[in-house]
RNA sequence: GAGUCUGUAGCUCAGUUGGAUAGAGCAACGGCCUUCUAAGCCGUGGGUCGGGGGUUCGAAUCCCUUCAGGCUCGCCA
């Protein structure tokens, strides 16, 4: 449905008009001085040079063809040519009863809805999640349900880091420390054993060994790049050893992305782009895009518009080995085959950036997507620690994501048996919810652009700004309802009425925001504009909660009211948390 | 060195795309629980929007310049 502000626009354009004014001067928007007014338009003063005229004139003209709106309680005309409005408590209510019943909760459905492929999570086998992996799947997770929310096809696919150097280097280190296995005996040709020579956690004790290794003996580094290669052209050994670690590893990384409340449709990797590879190589090289130069092969992908020079990009490695940009055009070539996508977006490091950049401007300029599929990159800051730096353990070590969630949940689950009286299991299960919210809700509340401080201390203080003081709204919310239908009340639609007082007031404008709000979070994939928002709305609710006794009104008509008003903003609350990913208790 | 991003209160961050007196939270201080969850609400103090110039009725926002920091700059991902 059309939003509050187009329709606000609509009647202060029609009165520009009548007035003999271009329309484009009525566009009003929400007033930064709520002290003076709920709307104001600036449009009168914009006007000034096209007609010549003081813009305090203008803006009076305009006010006074507004008088008679049924939709506006006040319009002033204010110097400089300020034009202030205060909408009508009818008009809200109007507003609010329309949304009641949307089931879409006043949001517009795209009118030509997209497929969107968005790659995230990017989780490397072998390698336990840490916190680097955070973000991507917390962004990830929440652009894909808004863009959902809007009407999209979104596929989500992990795309998982399974093709290089570090299979290479897993290889090496388990040959070295086992070579009496038959994946490293070139003449065996029996069946390979069907158990992994491993264990999960010896596998994540594995890679970093190898990896350390691997940056101090150039010899063992040479092992693993040949390693590489080998796998990458199909050795039967290797082939085995690599399907044990993808038998291993990715069952643990769907529990863990589980926990996070984290779900992909796809859960391919780099391998699967293998089948793809060889052939868009040849076609490369045919079509003259693909040449040699210091016995790579390459890409040229700079452009005479570029401020810097943009290297190459390099699809095979003078040793003949695939890397990063050879798999991800080769994705890009399974993606079109598969999902034919309008669109295909990137959430990593921003660090990546560079590579993306020169991955798009080889896929279109060899033909891989068509000309109006759009390649997009969303790059993240890092996550950093109270010091600035980035987030380390007190050791100074990479830290796990198991151990980061399970310290928020101890320390969420000391708070909540702290201040009640509460059953340990249920505690428990609300301490996960709660942690969860109070990880996610801290890093989609900053840009995803920009870096961001993870203070454990500031997330587990549960005040302000923060996951858990929205689910405690919410929670409030949710015990006023139930009070009321445990006194045989049932909470209804259709019955909201005009605002009897300013917080309730408040409280209704900032619920009106919520179309728009979603359709901009989508618009510049931004899920922290939804954390701005819910924040204020919460603000405006506790406000309202603090004034009005609720339950004990004695008025029908006007309790039926709020409680229609407190289950139309409990159900924006928890649509909009479910949008960034996480959920509400019943109880906390 | 080149490119790029960032710089807003002591700290962590917003800022509706150029509007009026730049906003929150934390921290500090003061008030509000016999009444729907005080993880809350109300209030006080705290700012040369890194510096300088420009564009205009009007700039944290646009342009130029300068300082500081992060990141990237061919065979890792």
């Amino acid at each position: 449905m059309e939003k509050i502000l187009d329709l606000i626009s609509a009647e202060v354009m029609g009165a520009f008009e009548a007035c003999g004014y271009d329309v484009a001067y009525g566009k009003t928007g929400i007033s930064n001085r709520p002290d003076l007014c709920e709307y104001q338009c600036n449009g009168a003063m914009a006007a000034k040079k096209a007609y010549q005229k003081a813009p305090i004139v203008i803006a009076q003209e305009v006010a006074a063809k507004l008088q008679d709106s049924e939709a506006f309680e006040e319009v002033s005309a204010v110097n400089p040519g300020f034009i202030n409005i205060r909408v009508s408590g009818d008009f809200l209510a109007d507003y609010l009863l329309k949304m009641q019943s949307d089931k879409n909760l006043s949001v517009e459905k795209a009118k030509e809805p997209k497929t969107i492929v968005l790659d995230y999570g990017g989780a490397n086998v072998a390698k336990p999640l840490h916190v680097g992996h955070l973000r991507s799947a917390i962004i990830g997770e929440s652009v894909k349900r808004i863009a959902r929310f809007v009407g999209h096809k979104v596929i989500g696919d992990v795309h998982l880091g399974d093709w290089g150097l570090q299979m290479g280097l897993i290889i090496t280190e388990v040959r070295q420390r086992q070579p009496e296995l038959p994946y490293f005996d070139e003449n065996f040709t029996g069946e390979y054993p069907q158990e992994a020579p491993f264990t999960l956690s010896q596998l994540e004790e594995i890679y970093p060994t190898a990896s350390a290794k691997s940056k101090e003996d150039a010899a063992y580094r040479e092992a693993a790049l040949e390693a590489t290669y080998q796998l990458q052209q199909g050795k039967r050994g290797y082939q085995a050893l690599w399907n044990h670690i993808m038998q291993i590893s990715i069952p643990d990384l769907k529990r863990n992305y589980g926990r996070l409340n984290v779900d992909f449709d796809l859960w391919k990797g780099e391998s699967d782009a293998k089948p793809y590879i060889a052939d868009m190589v040849q076609r490369m090289r045919e079509e003259g895009y693909a040449y040699e130069d210091q016995g790579a092969l390459v890409v040229d992908v700079k452009e005479d518009s570029d401020a810097k020079e943009i290297p190459p990009c390099i699809i095979l490695k003078s040793d003949g080995a695939f890397l990063y940009a050879t798999t991800d055009l080769a994705t890009i070539v399974e993606r079109m085959e598969l999902y034919q996508p309008d669109e295909i977006l990137y959430l990593t490091d921003k660090r990546q950036e560079m590579h993306f950049t020169q991955v798009f401007r080889c896929a279109r300029k060899t033909g891989l997507v068509k000309d109006d599929t759009k390649l997009s990159f969303l790059g993240f800051g890092t996550m950093n620690g109270k010091d600035g730096k980035p987030f380390k353990t007190r050791e100074g070590g990479v830290m796990r994501l198991e151990t980061l969630i399970a310290d928020i949940n101890a320390e969420m689950y000391r708070k909540i048996t702290e201040n009640h009286e509460v059953d340990p299991q249920e505690a428990r299960e609300t301490a996960e919810i709660v942690g969860l919210s109070a990880i996610k809700y801290g890093d989609l509340s900053n840009q995803a652009s920009k870096d961001y401080v993870f203070d454990m201390d500031k997330f587990t203080s549960f005040e302000g700004n923060t996951g858990p003081y929205i689910l405690y709204t919410i929670v409030r919310i949710k015990s006023i309802l139930n009070k009321y239908r445990e006194n045989g009340g049932s909470v209804q639609k259709g019955h909201i009425l005009a605002p009897a007082n300013e917080s309730e007031k408040s409280l209704m404008m900032e619920l009106v925001k919520f179309n728009s709000t979603i359709e901009q979070a989508f618009a510049e994939t931004a899920p922290h504009r939804i954390c701005a928002f819910i924040y204020d709305l919460a603000n405006a609710f506790n406000r309202f909660y603090h004034e009005t006794r609720i339950l004990g009104e004695e008025n029908a008509a006007q309790q039926t009211s709020w409680i229609e008003l407190l289950d139309l903003t409990r159900e924006v609350l928890e649509t909009s948390i479910d949008l960034l990913g996480f959920e509400a208790p019943e109880r906390m």
